[in-house]
DNA sequence: ACGTCCTGCAA
DNA sequence: TATTGCAGGACGT
């Protein structure tokens, strides 16, 4: 039999040592701050894991004047009060305690401390061993062979065990003799006065000599020096107050029964919501390791017939079991469930299709990593007519600013759940039964949000038809890619070979660290900027080093060759498919957080098209013999959506007008007629428009423009004075961030801005420009999307053999049959335009040609 | 092997 | 000290 073990927490130290150890960035997506309570939480859910204790009991002062108070009135008044941001905390930190079943306690006049003083010595009386868990060092006073302390030392982490023993080592004293320490040396922190001269050193010197503060004064004769002895005689009031208020009161009237403070199961659902409300995601797995859904059955199919014979509801979730890679994937099992009935089927593949087939003709249903099952179905010829629930893509639209969450996560974070460990089968068959109680959790969720809409109407069907793109892949030539392979590598080895010579000696011209020494210290080039690890050799600093050295110049070549021969023409061979000659990228519809898709492996988003040296790597990308490719262009969809949902009156009419944007704003800010507008001028109009877009700041656009941060300054005055209700849609938006703690799209997209209302300025900054920019370019995304999908479903209902290849935030490339040509490009420009109807209209533009590059 | 920095490509 | 991404090479651990 163990001895009975008690731990005692000091409440209000832990959450004062939590809060200053944590960043008040820590916050719930509403902008709630919750370090505090997050960092004590956590503190003492690691305490319970560590040392597994079978009682706790934490103490809170109560009030703010105590006994201490009236004996001394100036107590703690060093302290500042407790800051706005903490304060409402500590009612987090008792809800934390009641959900988790741990008992607290508090008593008017007195503090934690005393609390904890009383209930450690009698429960050191009653046989129990001791742990005060706190972050102020006078609880060491307490120490005994029964009582240790263990306090926070930095951070929340760094947890110092005291015993008796090292407490004599460290200290020199007895744990009780640090009353009469703090008598004589005061405590700044609680502005506890002591005795002048008295510090550290002499304190300890005194009290081993003398034993107690009492001691030294009745011996005060035999005290060396003339000065400390006066200084003591004269302030022996104050040392015997100090040394009051230092110390611990053992006999406060607190009735607590120690079998109490049992601790109890805390795996209950309340610890789970409350969990989840804090946003408390990774310490559910403290809390979450017992709870697991193992209660299911199943029954094993493994008969084509008998698939065929089930008979399945008007909903179902499937689930594929496929491996090998994305365009080879193999089917291995299935896992099927409706009306709480689950299957595991398990023929080969042919037989497996042949019956879902006829299983989920016309059904509703509920899938997991919904693109890659679709994908491969279409991939046999099998399409899903309507997808009603993927669970990963609707908590990306509760929460598009997170990480991608892995399907335990999800279940971990809306149903409370922990997925158990088992067998693959069991646990396929389980996900795929889950997705049924993720349904309901989720959907209720998104209607809270109002994005229901945006999650049935754009983001399932867009999820089917991403699928269809990636299936498609896009045609690459590899003879072109190996040309240009060969071309630039000529390029680049005779840029390099000419900037040795310049040099005078061989590098890494890759490296910036070695290019900086070239640069600025053998060469004695002027430093025009510095990174964090050393010189900037950046394009823009090359830039305006343009001229100063014959070396420049071929950096810079070097850099866009290197850059186009590494990025792009290399790795893209590796990429093509050998059945089917194409590139298939991947597009990610969980990544970005105002809504855009992005693509990669490869990333066909970002091929060049600016530089002459670059757009040539577009000629790699064609069409089939006998096809076109369409590439379709919003034409300014992000300066559009400005305008709607600005409403200005000035930038509607300029579109209604059918005006050149640019130009229009160049004659409004430089307060010249259109007609007049140079091409500078529109250069810098250009710059303005784009960066109004991104919640653009003078300095920005100074840098930007290669102008004075005060002439910058004026352009985006005059912008706003011409353009009034653009600034009024910008404050607006940011006050709504501020009170609501998100913004949204014009078709509802949410995204939470937690940096808002930040103390932090950079990140405030950072997040007003969020808010300006995410409603602009998160509703192009929607519009887009949605174009995205009526394309391709208009294709499908014309049965045309035309097909969407890619999607490039503004641009949709497709490959059209040269008999469908017309057709299409009508069709796909009615169709982008028609998407939606906002205020001011939106244009495409649609180019015909044999390669990616040099469309008209 | 992995993470960070710097750099640069797109809309 | 302009928004959103993906990705390469260098370099440090």
């Amino acid at each position: 039999m163990s001895q009975k073990e008690l731990y005692l927490l000091d409440g209000n130290s832990l959450t004062y040592r939590a809060f200053y150890a944590l960043p008040t960035t820590l916050t719930k997506s509403d902008g709630t701050i919750t370090n505090a309570v997050f960092g004590f939480t956590k503190m003492l859910l690691t305490l319970i894991d560590n040392e597994a204790p079978d009682s706790i009991g934490v103490a809170f002062d109560v009030g703010k004047k105590t006994f201490r108070h009236q004996a001394y009135e100036d107590y703690k008044g060093t302290r500042e009060k407790t800051p706005d941001e903490l304060r409402p905390q500590f009612k987090l930190v008792k809800d934390v305690l009641e959900a988790l079943q741990i008992p607290f306690f508090g008593m008017e006049e007195y503090e934690a401390d005393d609390l904890i003083g009383t209930l450690a010595k009698r429960a050191e009386a009653e046989g129990y061993q001791v742990t005060i868990v706190t972050g102020d060092r006078d609880a060491l006073q307490l120490i005994s062979d029964n009582i240790r302390v263990m306090y926070t030392r930095r951070g929340i982490t760094d947890i110092v065990d005291y015993t008796l023993e090292k407490f004599r080592e460290d200290y020199e004293l007895e744990p009780i003799q640090l009353i009469d320490k703090k008598g004589l040396m005061g405590d700044s922190s609680d502005n506890i006065p002591g005795v002048d001269g008295i510090g550290d050193k002499t304190s300890t010197k005194l009290l081993k000599e003398f034993g107690t503060l009492e001691k030294l004064l009745e011996n005060i004769d035999k005290v060396g020096g003339k000065k400390r002895k006066a200084t003591l005689e004269e302030q022996a009031d104050r040392a015997r107050m100090s040394k009051e208020l230092a110390t611990i009161k053992l006999d406060v009237p607190i009735d607590i029964d120690f079998e109490s403070l049992k601790i109890s199961d805390f795996n209950n659902e309340e610890a789970y919501q409350l969990f989840n409300d804090l946003e408390f995601t990774s310490l559910i797995s403290y809390i979450g390791g017992h709870k697991e859904v193992k209660d299911f059955s199943y029954e094993e199919i493994d008969s084509i017939e008998d698939f065929k014979r089930l008979e399945v509801g008007e909903k179902l979730a499937i689930n594929l079991e496929l491996s090998g890679e994305k365009l080879t994937r193999e089917l291995e099992h299935i896992a099927i469930s409706f009306d709480d009935q689950n299957y595991y089927i398990d023929l080969d593949e042919n037989e497996l299709l042949e019956g879902l087939r006829e299983i989920i003709a016309g059904k509703e249903l509920l899938m997991l990593e919904g693109k890659e099952q679709i994908r491969y179905l279409l991939q046999h010829g099998i399409a899903v007519d309507t997808l009603a629930f993927e669970p990963l893509l609707a908590d990306y639209l509760l929460k598009p600013s997170e990480q991608e969450k892995s399907f335990a996560e999800l279940v971990q974070g809306h149903l409370q759940r922990a997925l158990p460990e088992s067998d693959d089968k069991e646990l396929l068959i389980l996900k795929t039964k889950l997705l049924f109680d993720l349904e309901e959790e989720l959907i209720t969720k998104l209607e809270e949000n109002d994005l229901l809409r945006l999650y049935q109407e754009v983001e399932l069907p867009l999820l089917n038809v991403l699928a269809e793109l990636e299936l498609n892949g896009i045609k690459v030539s590899k003879e072109g890619l190996e040309e240009l392979n060969v071309k630039f590598k000529e390029k680049i080895a005779n840029i390099e070979e000419q900037i040795y010579e310049l040099a005078g000696e061989t590098f890494n011209i890759n490296s910036p660290k070695q290019l900086g020494v070239i640069l600025f210290e053998n060469l004695g080039l002027p430093v025009i900027k510095k990174t964090k690890t050393g010189y900037s050799t950046s394009a823009s600093v090359l830039e305006k080093l343009e001229g100063k050295h014959e070396i420049i110049p071929l950096i810079s070549q070097y850099r866009t060759y290197t850059k186009l021969q590494s990025t792009y023409v290399e790795p893209l061979e590796e990429y093509i498919n050998e059945e089917t000659g194409r590139i298939h990228t991947t597009f990610n519809q969980r990544v970005t957080a105002t809504g855009r898709l992005s693509s990669a492996d490869p990333n066909l988003q970002n091929i060049p098209i600016r530089s002459e040296e670059g757009r040539e790597i577009r000629d790699v990308f064609v069409a089939e013999e006998g096809k076109k490719l369409v590439a379709a262009d919003y034409s300014q969809i992000e300066l559009r959506v400005l305008a709607h949902i600005s409403d200005d009156e000035g930038l509607k009419e300029a579109y209604q007008h059918g005006l050149d944007i640019h130009t229009k704003t160049a004659s409004e800010i430089f307060d010249i007629p259109l007609e007049e507008v140079t091409s500078n001028e529109r250069r810098k109009a250009k710059a303005v428009n784009f960066g109004i877009a991104y919640g653009i700041s003078d300095w920005g656009l100074a840098k930007r423009l290669n102008i004075g941060n005060k002439e910058a300054q004026e352009f985006i005055e005059l912008y706003f004075s011409r353009y009034p209700k653009v600034k009024e849609y910008m404050d607006n938006t940011i006050k709504q961030a501020k009170e609501e703690g998100y913004v949204t799209t014009v078709f509802n997209r949410k995204r939470y801005l937690s940096d808002i209302n930040s103390k932090n300025y950079h990140k405030r900054e950072f997040a007003k420009r969020m808010a300006i920019n995410t409603p602009i370019q998160g509703s192009a995304a929607d519009i887009m999307k949605i174009a995205t999908i009526d394309v391709a479903n208009a294709l499908k209902e014309e049965k045309l053999n035309a097909k969407v290849l890619l999607q490039v935030h503004d641009e949709l490339v497709l490959e059209v049959p040269e008999d469908e040509l017309e057709m299409v490009q009508k069709l796909v420009k009615e169709k982008m335009e028609e998407a939606v109807q906002l205020d001011v209209k939106l244009e495409v533009d649609v180019k015909v040609g044999d390669s990616w590059n040099n469309m008209e």
